[in-house]
DNA sequence: CTGTATCCCCAACGATACTG
DNA sequence: CAGTATCGTTGGGGATACAG
């Protein structure tokens, strides 16, 4: 449960208001969040793909973060017909392909990392 | 201490070798620092000057991300000359300068968040 | 004015076992 | 196949006092 006046949560407020990047940096920030987003763009859309893809992550937090990304309206769950065991499919939202332009942007930006990065 | 050797050390490993949107994710993503960043580009640039934009940031928390920020080259610590008591500027680095105009898209991209943020 | 030292909290992260 | 329940761990974030 969360703890609506810890200055946690006041600063996490107090930052959203000052300027909508931080409202998106607290949603792409998250540990997982971004390769999910992008790991579905690549076709890696459903549930037991997403494990072998990244085999760190445990199912508690795929499936946690799944859940969260799809409140926050990134993806979409659409379950597939007439399949036994039932199956589930994720797809990028329109909001969520908006994403993939700025990820590309963001990562080449991190490239200037993978040279000196253990300093 | 980091313990190198816990599952969220490794995790992060993982991901940083990944992909380098990762690495770059794990720098912005973190608070405060897009936010810092952002302030310094506006002429922010001095440690009370910081304080006084972001008041709900404490001296040690500040003192500590602006430390991060200058051993990942973003910014740079200048010493006004001639100034007492001693003064302290702080400008973007190239890489740093890089991270502008990406901003400018993820806040653009979290716009679409003001509307139903309180969903 | 620009920090550092010390200590604490708690929310994200993760492991494991179980389920329809 | 696609999750959930439960509980333990970690480390970033923060408060306060002090220092050059």
């Amino acid at each position: 449960m969360r703890k609506e006046n810890s200055t946690n949560s006041i600063n996490e407020r107090y930052l959203h208001k000052k300027c909508a990047l931080n409202v998106a940096i607290d949603i792409i920030g998250v540990r997982w969040a971004s390769q999910i987003i992008f790991s579905i763009s690549q076709g890696v859309n459903r549930f037991h793909l997403l494990k072998e893809e990244l085999p760190n992550i445990s199912e508690q937090v795929l499936s946690r973060k799944l859940k969260i990304l799809e409140k926050q309206k990134i993806i979409i769950k659409t379950i597939i017909p007439d399949s036994t065991p039932i199956g589930v499919r994720y797809i990028l939202t329109s909001r969520g392909e908006d994403l993939l332009p700025i990820f590309e942007n963001i990562c080449e930006w991190g490239k200037s990392y993978s040279l000196d990065f253990e300093n």
